[in-house]
DNA sequence: GTAGGGTTAG
């Protein structure tokens, strides 16, 4: 399977840095932050990072309301002599209270008594009460807390020394007050190994990864630092970039300085090498790993998977509880989503009930991959029951939830749950919109749909993307409104993608609208001259209109180009045994009984109204093959996103269903298919099938 | 002398 990323392999860093303009630090989006001030043992500023920045730094500084002390100080000579003593020992008592909290994690409270703290004279407070203070900032992710501590130390001339300085730049690091930060660390007055690890990881941890590069370089050619932490962020930001080159200079140098022994370091090797496509490498470094902690399984199953070698990540996994290796939470939502892809029940139970077991049942990410799972296989009542007895539920599970129901014929939940999520005061994302308008299209609710549409811009903020639009495309068209539908994609304010002109052509097709239909036929054909869909679409659309000649040009147009149908596959698993078919292979010992069943169930989807397209579908096909080609035309164009349809089908026969719209019959197929115990799920993405070699039999 | 690093979900 190719990486996504796999397209930077071989791109130098260098060029990455060159052809970047992108920078986190607008001039515009300059606040004041204190920091000019903040730094104030007289230390020379370093210029060496910006000097064009730091300009605008002092250009834009100006100060934010609410970055004002909270209470000025009435400094008569006679009040504060009397106060100092008073508040001292109040301050003392305080402090010591603020760090016991701190201890006991209790940030939020910790905060709140810092109030008091604040509004008395707080000379006494020493370096040990701010470092609690920075440790319950991080703990509560407060941003107000942020700012009240470090103008309490302005205030009350607290002159920080290196560590302090390093712990108040992690404070906004961690509130993800980046670019206050980056003002920080560029006026510290003295850096150390650990501030620019802070900086870089910072960079890192918002996915600036460029931005981060080019810091570890300057921090690396102007001081020649570095050391396996620095090593262990950096090869995180190329495994986010997915450059495998920059990666192996990155290895290179960990090995020269011989912290390749680093358990961290080795960790984020194996991710970095997953992730930019060399499985192998990560392999390589997890086998020579002295000591295989938990990260590190984590990481590799999670690479095998990343892969699509889901047998090869589940078999790990065993070898993991066989080393008697302690599994966490993240080790469970691996290995459930690994079972999501495998398609087996089986598997997934006894990932469930070890999640259970191990006593991670509230983990929100595991659970969530528990909902995505059971929606897939249409069981969205398990789906529903685990995303209720979560006990925190952020945005990817109300998603997935969403999802689930929209994919699965249940439109009517999928907004309701879209509903009570607003009520709930959750703010949706691109992809909860994605959910609940394909919610809309298969229910026909137009105008709900146009409402929604329309607010993803002016109540929620949200600029509609090409997938959105071809959502209410479909829907548009699954309504008849062609002309509106047209006119969408018009009106897009950016180029129509294939997607949205694929929308539409469904819709010509189910209306019979050929002549609108060609046209966005014709448009598929030319954004994608090398895209098999496009040709065979275009072939059946004139195929049906009777233009033969047409015909014949494209089929010449293909042979040319050496373009043809690979074999389509699915396999299906029943009571734990797996079986897979491809188009044309009749290998099985049970085919007869198969083709016999399947005729059943395409005669039973006739009665209700199915009625299979005229094919002509490619030159060279055996007219036997035609038959099994049938059955996966369908799947081919849900394989090129023709259809909005879940990664996993679980019979393509309810396709069928789809494309004419019936949903309640698809859903009762589906659950005809569950009585049986059988899964069916679409092949494309395994790598048994890579390279067009499909093989019956053993899986 | 303190502080900074790695893996998961739609």
């Amino acid at each position: 399977m190719e990486l996504p990323l796999s397209r930077y392999q071989n791109i130098s860093l260098g060029q990455i840095l060159d052809s970047s303009s992108s920078s986190a630090f607008d001039s515009k989006a300059f606040f004041f932050s204190g920091s000019q001030l903040y730094w104030t043992n007289g230390r020379k500023r370093s210029t060496s990072f910006s000097p064009l920045r730091c300009s605008l730094v002092k250009q834009t500084l100006r100060p934010k309301p609410n970055y004002k002390p909270s209470k000025p100080h009435e400094d008569t000579e006679e009040k504060t002599n009397i106060k100092h003593t008073k508040e001292n020992k109040f301050s003392f008592g305080l402090c010591d209270q603020i760090e016991k909290l701190v201890f006991k994690r209790r940030y939020q409270e910790a905060l709140e008594l810092f109030d008091f703290l604040e509004i008395e004279d707080g000379h006494g407070v020493t370096s040990s009460t701010y470092d609690s203070l920075v440790n319950a900032c991080i703990g509560a992710k407060s941003i107000k807390g942020v700012k009240r501590v470090t103008n309490h130390m302005f205030n009350n001339g607290f002159v920080p020394d290196q560590y302090m300085s390093n712990r108040v730049l992690l404070m906004h690091v961690r509130c993800n007050m980046l670019m206050d930060a980056r003002i920080l660390f560029d006026e510290m007055p003295q850096r150390n190994l650990v501030s620019w690890n802070i900086m870089i990881a910072g960079l890192v941890d918002v996915g600036d990864y460029v931005e981060a590069y080019r810091l570890f370089l300057t921090m690396w050619s102007e001081y020649s630092e570095a050391d396996s932490r620095t090593f262990a962020t950096m090869i995180r930001a190329t495994a986010g970039l997915g450059l495998l080159y920059p990666g192996r200079q990155l290895h290179s140098c960990v090995l020269k300085m011989g912290v390749s022994d680093d358990i961290f370091v080795a960790c984020a090797l194996i991710d970095m090498y997953s992730k930019c496509g060399s499985i192998e490498d990560a392999q390589f470094v997890f086998d020579a790993m002295p000591q295989k902690t938990t990260v590190g399984w984590n990481t590799i199953i999670a690479g095998y998977a990343l892969h699509g070698y889901s047998e090869e990540a589940l078999s790990l996994y065993y070898e993991m509880q066989d080393a008697n290796v302690p599994m966490d939470h993240f080790t469970f939502s691996i290995v459930v989503r690994i079972c999501a892809r495998l398609g087996s029940l089986e598997h997934a139970k006894q990932a469930h009930a070890s999640l259970v077991r191990h006593g991670f049942s509230l983990d929100t990410v595991a659970n969530t991959t528990l909902i995505d799972l059971y929606s897939k296989w249409g069981r969205i009542e398990d789906a529903r029951n685990v995303f209720d007895r979560m006990p925190c539920k952020n945005l990817i599970s109300w998603n997935a939830l969403i999802a689930g129901y929209a994919n699965h014929g249940r439109g009517e939940d999928a907004v309701e749950l879209f509903d009570k999520m607003l009520c709930e005061g959750m703010r949706p994302n691109h992809v909860t919109f994605l959910a609940v308008l394909s919610a809309c299209s298969n229910l026909g609710l137009s105008d709900r749909g146009w409402d929604i549409f329309y607010s993803m811009d002016s109540i929620h903020n949200i600029n509609p993307r090409a997938m959105h639009y071809a959502c209410m495309i479909e829907l548009l068209g699954r309504e008849g409104l062609l002309d509106e539908a047209l006119a969408l994609i018009r009106n897009a304010p950016f180029e129509p993608t294939m997607n949205m002109w694929a929308a539409l052509l469904t819709a010509c097709r189910i209306h019979k609208n050929l002549e609108l239909g060609v046209f966005a036929a014709e448009k598929l054909y030319g954004m994608g001259p090398e895209k098999l869909s496009n040709y065979i679409v275009l072939l059946n659309i004139y195929n049906n209109m009777g233009k033969m000649e047409e015909a014949a040009s494209v089929i010449h147009n293909l042979k040319q180009k050496g373009l043809r149908l690979l074999p389509s596959c699915t396999w299906i698993e029943i009571k734990k045994q797996s079986h897979a078919f491809c188009s044309g292979d009749k290998s099985h010992a049970q085919t007869k009984e198969i083709y016999q069943y399947l005729d059943g169930l395409l005669v039973e989807i006739s009665k209700h109204g199915y009625v299979p397209e005229n094919r002509y579908l490619l030159p060279d096909v055996d007219e036997k093959e035609e038959h099994m080609l049938l059955y996966h035309s369908e799947k081919l164009a849900v394989t090129f996103g023709l259809m909005n349809t879940p990664d996993y089908v679980p019979l393509q026969l309810v396709q069928s269903h789809r494309i004419c719209h019936d949903c309640h019959n698809a859903l009762k197929l589906i659950s005809k298919v569950k009585d049986r115990e059988i899964v069916v799920r679409d092949a494309s993405k395994f790598h048994h099938f890579k390279n067009g070699s499909c093989s019956c039999g053993d899986y």
